[in-house]
DNA sequence: ACTAATTAGTACGATGTCGCACTATATACC
DNA sequence: GGTATATAGTGCGACATCGTACTAATTAGT
């Protein structure tokens, strides 16, 4: 500690940090955050960014280790499972993913077997997409990590609280018309 | 529109879609996404990182087009903005990502004039951050964007929804480290 | 003090991502 | 019906991302 207090003393007379927080301990809710999330230009933004980040990025690297899945992978999996026979572009679409992100997916899920690809009778450019019997245990082996931590994330809201919460993401969704579009 | 009618009525005896969406209008909250949505194992987690997507995606896009810079440089010249006189380190922990994406981020930026580094007197392995004058103005043009687009993001709510939203994420970050452990 | 363990940062390589250009198919319009 | 336009998907190439392994500096423990 002889360093910090050091420190301490030379603030303002030279280079060096003024945040008195140090790594390994309450990372997540220092004084660092604290002091990135004080009168934030983007509140709403960057706490959603924030949450989001720190939900998937660590299942995200789990899944790569130990499925071998890509992130990209997940997503077509993931909406296959809540709406089958969708093709390549609708799930670039709904998603907001770039088609050649997913194309790509598809062609890796092929590879290892867990969708097929039917060529769609009423379209033949379309191809259409399902989950074979090994997506779907895989799908389900992945998805208990995600269910599981989305409840301990939401461990702090009261039942009431969590209602409101999706309830509020669902009016900025169903409003995504007006303020989700391009540049 | 006949083909549409066409596979209609072969649902169900062939491969095809059975979603009744076009892409091209109402692309966003179409009966593709309500199938999605409706029903879900992870509702929030899947509205949230939805919307996150749908917020930075394109203001990324642009960012990389217009002012040539990654993500990752946004999000170092973003902390500094914030808090002057972080480390790579700190940045790297306070947002979750990888302090080798952080570590390139910050040559770049170094290399582009936006930042300056020296290093911290009281412990020789740091290298303490700044803005430069032309960081600043590079954020001040960058940022307008991203608050724009958060007010549009939040205009279907009204002022208590907005402050109720805000006050959700800050309970749940506060309670982050019960919850975004690492795996 | 001296060694072991921790921390900041770098170098490098593998790979996922994604924009661009292209082909093939289907639809719209006259 | 024939041409123009829109759409589905692919191939390629550039680049950002990020894990692993490393060096240098600091701190802790005895």
């Amino acid at each position: 500690m002889a360093g910090r207090a050091a420190a301490k003393r030379r603030i303002g007379k030279t280079e060096e940090l003024n945040v008195g927080w140090q790594p390994g301990e309450r990372v997540l809710h220092g004084l660092l955050l604290e002091a990135i999330l004080r009168d934030n230009p983007i509140p709403v933004a960057y706490r959603m960014n924030y949450i989001a980040n720190f939900y998937v990025g660590p299942l995200v690297a789990m899944m790569e280790r130990s499925f071998k899945l890509t992130r990209s992978e997940w997503i077509v999996l993931f909406c296959l499972t809540r709406q089958p026979r969708l093709n390549a572009q609708q799930i670039s679409i709904v998603t907001g993913r770039p088609k050649t992100s997913i194309a790509s997916a598809v062609k890796l899920l092929q590879k290892k077997g867990l969708i097929t690809r039917k060529t769609d009778i009423a379209d033949s450019r379309r191809q259409v997409l399902h989950l074979s019997e090994s997506g779907q245990r895989t799908y389900a082996a992945i998805i208990k990590s995600f269910v599981e931590r989305e409840k301990e994330m939401l461990e702090t809201l009261d039942p009431a609280e969590r209602r409101e919460l999706v309830r509020l993401f669902g009016k900025i969704i169903a409003a995504a018309d007006a303020w989700a579009k391009p540049y």
